[in-house]
DNA sequence: CGACCGATTGACTTGATTCAATTTCGGTGG
DNA sequence: CCACCGAAATTGAATCAAGTCAATCGGTCG
């Protein structure tokens, strides 16, 4: 269960065998949560930090018209709200998009974690990494067309993925409903299908029920724009990005 | 020159005098920059903080066919890349929009601030409300119409300087050009040139040579959908919004 | 089998972009 | 002080792409 956190960290930075051992023991088997469920609302304030161990969520704002932005996907290994106990409220919420276990640390647990240097530096890191995603994808909606606002998405996906061991070399189960990618990336669900249709025209991407293909790699992160730099992976740091 | 970023920080978390004195006397009168000259280059290494003092910039994204995204702007007080000495790389610039004083901090510096509690608090509190305004964009760009998305900016600016001391109740300082608003909100220059007409027209703005003007704080903050608590400051926190 | 949800489609409307002037404005130099 | 220059703002017309609306298709689950 608490693989995909050792896997994410130390994707970011390497750690100790203790310090593995200690995550472990910190993290548990995590709460089960049912499809749709919050695991935080906008505005609730909460001193807990989750951690998506399995499955996926998202985070999102509500507009006061009832329209909805998803700004974040929680992947397995990701911390959801490492500063819960800052803030006073959140300024966004987070859901299960798929069932998923979630593990609930306290305040002292996040404190014998960054009493460790390599998990501290590990976590700030993966916080830098938010960070970067959220810019990437600024860059994404401002200035990407429908498709490769897709592609790039997907691409973002499979690596992120693939840090953790949820997707192999050319692909992952796909659980976003077009309604989902659509409020991700600022378009409406028929656009969205629109730009599927032309990635799978150009034999990009290939799809089964719920499952996501894709033929060649670099030919759709080339489509995308996109470039792993930004997701600061100890590999990508390496390879020095597909662009 | 570092009352400014007294004052953000302030707004964030109260601090004790002898923490305002460290700042003051670590911070230092900066160096100035030059309109249009960078601050860090994308993919650059850098091991200083830098800290806007006077002037502001802003944060970019170049995509591989030479289109420009802005990600962010640096108002006085902003730390602009708290984090560097962990980054091997920048995954984005940063530059100056007009004349800025700078001030240069090396990890020492940080160190010595991070060592008092409510100065590292409110640094750290600082970079949750850099990601909150990240989130916040992504709904702009994703969900909101062209004027919306400029009156927002504009809210946002405008308390942002506010608590700096660089704009008055009722406006502030615009020396954005509608070639940068456009990059900032995903729009064409011509589409901003509309969107200010239609705000303009709608008597939410009023603007001079380099001054905007807002008569109506509240009617402007209504059209942008504008709820400030997502920056976090402490007066935002008490009213409790405007939306 | 029928209800339902999500994906898909087509026709139409709306609104943003493109392109190419034209105007405005601040700053410059005579 | 005024004419001129260049950058930025503004405009209009034509184009094109995304949104809207509404219907249909396909599969899944009671």
């Amino acid at each position: 269960m608490s693989s995909s956190i050792i896997g994410k960290l130390e994707a970011l930075h390497p750690l100790p065998e203790d310090d593995k051992r200690l995550l472990h023991a910190v993290v548990g088997r995590g709460r089960t949560l049912k499809v749709g469920e919050h695991i935080v609302r906008e505005g609730d304030h909460t001193d807990i930090v989750h951690v998506m161990l399995e499955g996926q969520g998202y985070r999102y704002k509500t507009l006061p018209d009832g329209k909805r932005q998803i700004i974040g996907y929680l992947v397995p290994g990701d911390f959801c709200d490492l500063y819960s106990f800052l803030l006073d409220k959140m300024d966004h919420g987070m859901a299960a998009r798929t069932v998923c276990q979630v593990a609930e640390l306290t305040e002292e647990h996040i404190l014998m974690l960054t009493a460790r240097p390599a998990l501290a530096r590990a976590l700030w890191w993966s916080e830098l990494v938010n960070a970067a995603i959220l810019r990437e994808w600024l860059v994404n909606m401002g200035r990407r067309t429908p498709s490769a606002r897709v592609a790039h998405l997907l691409c973002e996906l499979l690596v992120r993925l693939q840090v953790v061991g949820h997707a192999s070399a050319h692909g992952f189960k796909l659980e976003l409903s077009q309604a989902e990618l659509a409020d991700t990336v600022g378009l409406t669900t028929v656009s969205v299908n629109r730009a599927l249709q032309r990635l799978r025209g150009a034999g990009l991407i290939r799809q089964t029920s719920r499952e996501i293909t894709i033929p060649d790699v670099a030919a759709l992160k080339r489509a995308a724009q996109f470039d792993p730099r930004y997701l600061h992976f100890r590999q990508a740091r390496e390879d020095g990005g597909c662009v």
